[in-house]
DNA sequence: ATTGCTTCCGAAAGCGCTTTCGGTCTAGCC
DNA sequence: GGCTAGACCGAAAGCGCTTTCGGAAGCAAT
């Protein structure tokens, strides 16, 4: 039966103390050089990796964060949450740290999780994502002192950490992109107005309508949940009124591609008989038919830059000096067009 | 400053001892009726819960599993890592046990990540995906006596547990539809040879060929990275030459997508001009042009089954007990078709 | 010599649980 | 009434680290 390399084993071979050798590896000021370098040299040579459960028992910081997955998360639209996982995993084994991903069986349990996970020490911060307008999460995040930041904002975001990007700016300027295309009637396919984003994204709408002097009409916008599906049966539901719309908005891509599918099957051509815009930019847009013309976030990095605020709030930082907003841009691709008559 | 609800809380709250309370909570039998439930309702009053540090340390079980993300993925191609982990994460729970995604930051570091995950005490079972046809990692998993499943197969997998689809069979089938079609020039857009995957799917294709009485032609196939735009460029350059394939079938759906892009950009039309077939059955297959068909695997609930296979080697299975091959089934869309001459 | 600083390191007390071991107490038996 | 056998629970020893506290040297200044 072969010794566990640990301390111990680490300590006896060269004749010193467990705490000489643990002060050695976490870089104490008070041990020699020469000593520290013995230790180092014997724990490289037995590939010595402290245990992470004991280290977090005895510090009492859990080296760990937490990302809560969307409970309600549908397959196409999750190329999402892979990049933003991506982005965490890089920053925090930076600093040696893991990653936790939670999931909550549905939208009831997720409070639940997240009391369970701010209580039960396990992470020493989390990142949520799609907050609803009045999040219970974030509540109960805050009111059990553990850090977090939020992939987006609730209605009321003054007071902590979040990063998003300004959706509500976003389709304002789609409007007025398919304004300047020649179009009045522009449907709007909204995500469950739950979410604060689908808020956001429709005052954006209207924003834009009354920016480009067009009215508001709520016969052109319906609610549909983040699917291709649900887009598709929006859409349809939109064009079943004597005056239909010529230009779709959606509050996501994957609907968006539901709404291509529903033009098409109208037999109309999306791009020419009717514009879609979608909105995220994720990169499969460019495989659509037409390829989808949508309002791309700059997701490149933001899981390791979401990681680094939360870090910086772990290690003392307050909250709010940690909220970003990004723009997303307009990516043209074959879906939009000028306004044609029936 | 409030007092922590912990073990010692709860012992003198009831006047029992902290080893009572541990026993109660955990099921011991040497525990009478009256006592358990006393501690049990006062634990579920104040919403205890055990650290699960602590726990862990004084077990020796980390009630935890890591899933090794794999270090070259691709933004189009991870609604497969979201509906893995998401598999993952629901039967881990069940069991209240965490699930840990790490990255290896590229290819190479993934051995040494693998080594440190298996030496750290941080997790009990590791998911890896994506082997290689000789994989260093379950080498390491092995040696380091590391409960391990893996999603897919190195050559030689007698000896460890997996779950796979057969695509060998597929790209086999895949053939046979095609050239039921009256395809005789078959191109193959294949995976980077050192994944074992990909040898398989082309020794499936090499098969698929022989039993339709088809030979094999080197120009006709050709390696691409796992993405759409590499499996454009493979694409176009298996036109380059005198006799073109009249079909193409692809390692990937992503690399299907990039298929279909080089034969629109030659003014052909996929599935009338040119036949394409993928793998995978990714969603958004329905929504490209035209709607990929492709072998599809049934990756529902694999991660699900996975973590449970991976659960019961863990709880003392033998790994060659847990070896699952699936097939994968053709789902026709339309940019497949009869043969067509130029 | 004594005092007073540094510099470096060891002893030992935890961190919050689990689990072994043994002890007390009641019930049952001859 | 004494003895044995459960049934139930407490004391205490860990799990593998970190960290406080203080002690032993070594050295310079008085």
């Amino acid at each position: 039966m072969m010794q566990r390399v640990g301390l111990k084993f680490l300590a006896n071979e060269l004749g010193v103390s467990e705490a000489t050798v643990s002060r050695a590896l976490n870089d104490y000021p008070d041990i020699s050089h020469s000593t520290r370098n013995r230790v180092r040299e014997l724990a490289d040579k037995y590939n010595y990796k402290a245990n992470q459960t004991a280290r977090r028992l005895a510090t009492g910081v859990a080296e760990a964060v937490a990302y809560l997955m969307p409970a309600d998360s549908n397959a196409i639209a999750e190329p999402f949450v892979a990049q933003l996982l991506k982005g965490l995993g890089e920053s925090l084994s930076n600093r040696g740290w893991d990653l936790l991903v939670v999931q909550a069986g549905s939208r009831e349990a997720e409070a639940e999780t997240v009391e369970k996970l701010s209580t039960s020490g396990r992470v020493s911060g989390v990142v949520i994502s799609r907050p609803y307008k009045d999040d219970r999460r974030i509540a109960l995040l805050k009111q059990n002192n553990m850090p977090f930041i939020v992939h987006g904002r609730s209605v009321d975001h003054a007071d902590y950490a979040w990063f998003d990007v300004d959706s509500e700016a976003a389709f304002r300027d789609a409007v007025t992109h398919l304004a300047a295309l020649g179009h009045s009637r522009i449907g709007f396919v909204s995500a469950p107005i739950e979410f604060n984003f689908a808020q956001m994204r429709l005052d954006g709408y209207k924003a834009g309508l009354a920016a480009n002097g067009l009215t508001f009409d709520p016969a052109l916008v319906d609610f549909a949940e983040l699917s291709d599906i649900a887009g598709e049966q929006a859409s349809i539901a939109l064009f079943e009124t004597t005056t239909p719309p010529t230009a779709l908005l959606c509050a996501t891509d994957t609907q968006a591609l539901g709404a291509l599918a529903a033009i098409r099957s109208m037999g109309l051509t999306p791009g020419r008989d009717v514009s879609v815009i979608g909105y995220d930019g994720l990169d499969f847009g460019r495989h659509t038919n037409p390829p989808l013309t949508t309002m791309a976030q700059p997701q490149s990095h933001s899981g390791r830059e979401m990681c680094d605020m939360l870090l910086a709030i772990i290690d003392g930082g307050n909250p709010v000096d940690y909220q970003e907003l990004r723009r997303a841009k307009l990516v043209r691709r074959l879906s939009d067009g000028p306004v044609r008559p029936r």
